[in-house]
DNA sequence: ACAGTATTAGGAATTCTTCTTAGTAGAGCG
DNA sequence: CGCTCTACTAAGAAGAATTCCTAATACTGT
C-alpha cells in the first residue's frame, strides 16, 4: 500500500456534509448514528459511503476514530491501569515502558460516572509499519 | 439487567485455563488469540466460550478489555487530543470537561513508534447505567 | 446419590464493516 | 461546449467479529 501523493482530492458533497454533520455534534457517533445524520441532508447516500468517508478523512488525521484501527478487541491480563501504546495502522497494542503520570479525577470532576479508572494510550505507528510504508 | 450477587461462581478448567495463558503473555491478544492459545492445553474449546470467559473476566475487572464496550468504533470531529469519558456499560463516549494534564513522551521513551499522539480515556458507568442498574 | 444450576460445545444468527461493480459527476483541456 | 480522465458514489453482496441458542455436561451443597 504505497503513498500516492499526488491523487487529486475531491471534496464531494457526500464527504463535505459528513465532515459538516460530525463536526457539528458533540457526541461521539457511531458510523451508523453518523448515516443517520447525513440522511436526512442526503437522502441517496449510502452506508458504504459513510464508512468510506470516515475512513478517509481519519486517515488524513482530520478527524479521530476512538479505539483505533483493527475491527477486534484486545484483552490485557494485567487490570491495574498502565499507558498502552497502540498502532494505528496494524492495531498492535504494547505496554509502554517508560514510567508516566496518570492523571487522576475528582468526583465532582467525573459527571457522574463512577467507578472511573483512566486509560491513557499512545497511539502512533509502530516500527514494523513504518518500514512496511517506504 | 439486575445484579445476581448470590449466584454461585464457578472457576471451570476452561476460564481458568483462558486467565492463565492471557496472563502469561505481555501482548494484548484479540478474543481469538486467546482462543489459539488455550485450544493448546483444551484442544476441545469453543470460540463462544472464550468470548463469554473474556466477557465475564473483564465484567468482573480481573482482566482489561480495551477499547470499551461495544463492537462499534465511534467518531470524533475534533482531531486536537482532548480526555474522554467512556461508559463501559452502554459505550457511549463523551467529552470531558475538566482540565487534565495531557501525559506526554520524549521520542526515546516511544519504543520506535512515530506520530504519536496522547488518548486519555477515563473508563466508568455513566450515570444512567448506574441508575438502570437498580 | 440426587437435585439444582453454572457452564460448555457446536453451530446458527446477528451485527458491523469492507468490498465489488456499474454508473455518476466534477475538473482540466481543446 | 464537448471530451476525457478519474475520484467518487449507490446498492447490495460478501466477509469478519461477536453474540445467541440448545442440548448436554459437570460442579456444589445437601
Amino acid at each position: 500500500m504505497a503513498i500516492e501523493s499526488n491523487k487529486t482530492v475531491r471534496l464531494s458533497r457526500q464527504r463535505e456534509t459528513i465532515l459538516a454533520e460530525l463536526r457539528k455534534v458533540k457526541t461521539h457517533p457511531t458510523a451508523d448514528e453518523v448515516y443517520d445524520m447525513v440522511r436526512r441532508i442526503l437522502p441517496r447516500i449510502s452506508l458504504g459511503t459513510v464508512y468510506r468517508n470516515l475512513d478517509f478523512l481519519s486517515s488524513r488525521g482530520v478527524v479521530l476514530r476512538l479505539g483505533g484501527a483493527g475491527t477486534q478487541k484486545r484483552f490485557d491480563g494485567t487490570p491495574e491501569p498502565h499507558p498502552h501504546l497502540r498502532c494505528s495502522e496494524c492495531g498492535r497494542v504494547e505496554d509502554l515502558m517508560a514510567p508516566i503520570h496518570l492523571p487522576s479525577l475528582a468526583a465532582e470532576e467525573a459527571m457522574g460516572y463512577t467507578s472511573l479508572r483512566c486509560d491513557v494510550e499512545f497511539v502512533g505507528i509502530c516500527p514494523m509499519c513504518a518500514n512496511s510504508k517506504m
